[in-house]
DNA sequence: TATGAATGAGTTTTCATTCAT
DNA sequence: TATGAATGAAAACTCATTCAT
């Protein structure tokens, strides 16, 4: 269910167009505001993005909590339904390369929404979590069971692998290049692998995604 | 040069020994705040656990963000002095893997601070910065020269890894056990390194560090 | 003239149907609205209970506080015709007594819309306002003349008081009953009277009205 | 004890002599306000009184409820001290007469604060208002013993007189003077008496106090 | 015309920072 | 100098009122 479906399920009858339209602009907003800003983004500043007054944004949302929270279902939605086209791959491996790919994208997206609502985000989300962690570790059950995932690992050390991977903007300086996750992400599955690296994306003889700050590129013989 | 050095700098005279005693408790209070109560902890706060008034506070260190700065700069230094001692080590990969593992921990530590202060921390940690970006060339260098570190990685990338890799109290409402970033950082190595994974830390036939949330550990086979 | 009759005045032409049949309702339900949860009703709720858009309720009232003046006006009007009752009954004392009770009844239902819109209330109330003075003056002058009503008193003191025992649904923790308006206004109406106070309301022989909270009733003798 | 006292209870130690005389001045701001604007001064109102920011507003008082709470923990303790001199009197009925006087000015004073905290003030008043009870509760039966005070009326019949004779800084345009409420009181002690009714204050031959708004004065016969 | 969505000023409260004691 | 009291800008949220549908 998306973010917006989730918001209008409280409402007695269907929305008028306008009223749609705004908490469409508030879901995508606050999606944005939080992938740049972060979790800490404001009522005002979110409602500024939409474009619209802050008496609309809490005309439409109830609580700038609520909305955090329905953003973070919808991306967990998401991640659901990934996992449930990477449980269908024949390849176990391939599936839950795909997933962790998926997963990781929207990861970095949502950045710390999660935490940021901590235990507190109510039985709400409950289910959308539970059903992602099911689907991890299904994931990686199968993975393991076909020799390809090495297998001292729990799928819990998987799940904040992965979470971690998208994690951070920024470290000791250096800026983050928009790839930067899928680069992280393929070392990490070099590591849960039981065979041998593959090479990282863009490596040789091939040029890597550049990285936009911090001095020189290393010369990846 | 320590956080506190770093904050008398500023000053016309030499410190007074009591100035000086508690510019000393706030840095360290405010680290120890940091770690436990996250980034967002109130100027109060850490002045109460440094046992000092908010008026004495603000004496010392002139701003909440310089002091975080200031134990940023001093996580940084130590981070430096690490990676010297791992550049002595024999082995490249031991004194990689060595100064990964201080990394990690000293993130995860100082959790969020570097994030937190954005790229708005001016000039001042600039020195420091460079110099962990600098041994964490040399260290990747050297690794990689000794064909003991995949050739196909930037040391950029290294440096995300292992700030990734501390990341993070919780996800997909899991909450992370203490030593979650020392499983984390080993897959991380293992997808490093040119040759087989290693077992993770505790993997079989000990037993591997528990998760307390989440249901069922898996059969680490 | 009533509520609606006052508020259709601006108006230039006849109105519709149905214009005046959603302000009939408007008054009616701001009428009830305060009696029940107090003056401070919102305007969204005085329109729900009408049944209306909160569109319509400002195209019929131009604001909440004039809806509330006509409310007050309306009761009051009530009041006049009460008055005018009482004046035409052969007793002067059961003709106060009659409007008495009329009176703070009313101010029971619209308890506290007076003060709520305080002296602001503008000219528009005037005349309403005049003429229940007038009429109390009378019924107050009547009375005493007739050597029914002790005559220290003022007629301003007399509305003073009937306004007075209609008040307040609680004390100290107590909650009022429905009906103790009407003791309080048996003892006021003793206490004006030149004779000697009558039973109150169902003391004995016969049973007092409950009164909810606050422990024993006492032994009434 | 003093609002003053029960709001410096939850502090450590002894504040410091500005700190007391901002929450002296809070207490007497928010007490003066109530009385003059009524239970829904704001915060900000309370504190430009009180000549404070709004920082020492919270500093001071946790919260505004919690402010007002106090001013009426305060005139209830008053009202308390008022009855156990009144219970002491020789005669009974002077004791009641007493106490209805000081009680009615204090709850003038603090017009309405009770019912604008409703059942929601917590436990904290209750021991306050239950003292307030059980005193009114002691000079009813204690004049009703003496036969000076009509049998047929319950002590809460008496609370709630006494709480109305108070109230109302206006009604149908007039506006209450000062001493109004003496007025008031003395018809209502007089309905409550056995025996015939006194003069009112000002009464003939002497003067009575002027009524400010609202024409006429009558002419006390 | 009736509707209800949109608006923004105003309310309570927090917290980084300044200043009197 | 050390203290903590005072400050006010800013955050979340409400509600009377306006305006597009």
């Amino acid at each position: 269910m998306s973010a917006v479906d989730r918001l209008l399920a409280g409402e007695g009858q269907r929305p008028r167009a306008d009223a749609r339209r705004n908490l469409e602009r508030l879901v995508a907003a606050a999606r944005a505001a939080v992938a740049e800003v972060g979790v800490e983004v404001t009522a005002h500043e979110i409602a500024q993005r939409a474009g619209v007054g802050i008496g609309t944004f809490y005309r439409r949302v109830s609580s700038r909590e609520s909305l955090l929270e329905s953003v973070l279902d919808e991306v967990l939605g998401e991640a659901v339904a990934a996992a449930d086209q990477a449980l269908g791959a024949a390849d176990p491996w391939q599936g839950f390369h795909g997933f962790a790919t998926a997963f990781v994208r929207l990861r970095a997206e949502s950045c710390g929404v999660g935490e940021a609502l901590g235990g507190a985000c109510g039985p709400a989300l409950d289910r959308a979590l539970s059903e992602v962690r099911e689907r991890i570790r299904l994931l990686v059950e199968r993975a393991q069971a076909a020799g390809l995932m090495r297998p001292d690992v729990a799928w819990q050390d998987v799940a904040f692998l992965l979470a971690a991977v998208a994690t951070g903007p920024s470290t000791i300086g250096l800026r983050a290049g928009d790839l930067q996750w899928s680069r992280n992400l393929q070392v990490v599955l070099d590591g849960l692998r039981t065979t041998a690296p593959s090479p990282l994306p863009g490596a040789p003889p091939s040029q890597m995604t550049a990285i936009p700050t911090g001095g020189e590129r290393p010369r990846t013989a």
